[in-house]
DNA sequence: CAAAAATAAACGAACGTTCTTTTATTTAAA
DNA sequence: TTTAAATAAAAGAACGTTCGTTTATTTTTG
């Protein structure tokens, strides 16, 4: 029996998602990545069942450490304020350390592969959540409201801060922006400010 | 001298948009799209040079029509409130009378065709918000801040809210979201509750 | 040696695009 | 008013290429 080359999956696994990244799903073809990967096309599929399957276990595989890293050091008990700082910085740590990675699922998440993995995957990290906001609403350390307008309010502005400051661009006609901790920490604030009674 | 029909034109723009926003970028293929719109392939690249021009055409026509209904009614002069919630309520309005081509939008957004595009479109939009923030903070509207997080802060829990009044399915365990006025507007207190000094 | 990993080569299908021809419409000479 | 040249739109079929995937074979290792 010849054993797996653990390297081999590993190597794909990041290359198709540098494909992704740099030319869209559009790009990613399953002969291209065996190049890139160092592969035949053959070897992906003892690995992946197809090229939907290869896609989607990225994206679970990815949703996983996401959540990972998201929730460490975190408990849904916690005081609203300290639980929603250590999210903020666990999520930011986490994009800018994967910025690879955080492009695949931003792109993933607004690609019609998202709804169609969507009912599949099962997460402790929205029953966390969900607990934590019910808990701060009770302690009246948050005001009471629907968990989207919660999480529309609380968390999008973090995304939308890391998006600009990995865009080289940055706004048209706006200088390039860098994302700091002390910026990060004042954001958060106006978060707080308009989340607590 | 045979005139166009225009027709044809609308149709092979409003198909792309379905077949990408079902499907994805890699759904969308020049013979289907031809099949769809019920023309010859070749009658698309009378009026786009390539596959690439043909998105690019619809992103900067998207672009420039969503600007001009975001701004209607709006004046950079505006008090600071009266100006979010036009524009708060000319976003929204937007997005749910158009889903397909927010969607498209969106997907587009967070694509590589988005900084690949990004170079070439001029807008009035970003000068217009430009002004109308700094305008804003000189008043003490406003709390001093840079522009991305004012951006950020400002717009982004909208967006966000619309992306969950959109999808079906809702977040993971959470019930299904319809976003009404009331909730457009409490949602709107809350981030002029953290922008205004 | 048995068995799974890995490959090279190839499959039909679908891709983006173009070539050639036909169709519709305008222009203007008869 | 008729008619034919002129021209661009539109179509259909085909181009070579690349696609996702499989088959047949070889290589590696328990």
């Amino acid at each position: 029996m010849r054993l797996r080359d653990e390297t081999k999956e590993r190597t794909i696994r990041e290359k198709a998602i540098e494909m992704i990244v740099r030319e869209g799903f559009d790009g990613l073809s399953m002969q291209k990545l065996a190049k890139a990967a160092g592969v035949s096309p053959a070897t992906i599929y003892i690995y992946f069942k197809d090229r939907e399957d290869l896609i989607r276990q990225i994206y679970y595989d990815e949703m996983l450490t996401m959540s990972t890293e998201t929730l460490a050091g975190f408990d849904p008990g916690m005081h609203f304020e300290e639980g929603m700082r250590v999210q903020w910085m666990n999520r930011a740590q986490y994009c800018l350390k994967y910025p690879l990675r955080m492009h695949f699922m931003e792109q993933m998440r607004h690609s019609p592969f998202h709804e169609k993995f969507q009912g599949d995957a099962r997460n402790p990290f929205s029953t966390a959540m969900k607990t934590f906001v019910l808990n701060a609403i009770e302690r009246k350390e948050l005001i009471k409201l629907p968990l989207e307008v919660y999480w529309s309010v609380a968390y999008a502005p973090l995304y939308q801060l890391i998006k600009f400051h990995q865009s080289k661009a940055g706004m048209p006609g706006w200088g390039t922006f860098v994302l700091d901790e002390k910026t990060l920490e004042k954001t958060l604030e106006l978060v707080l400010k308009a989340l607590q009674p």
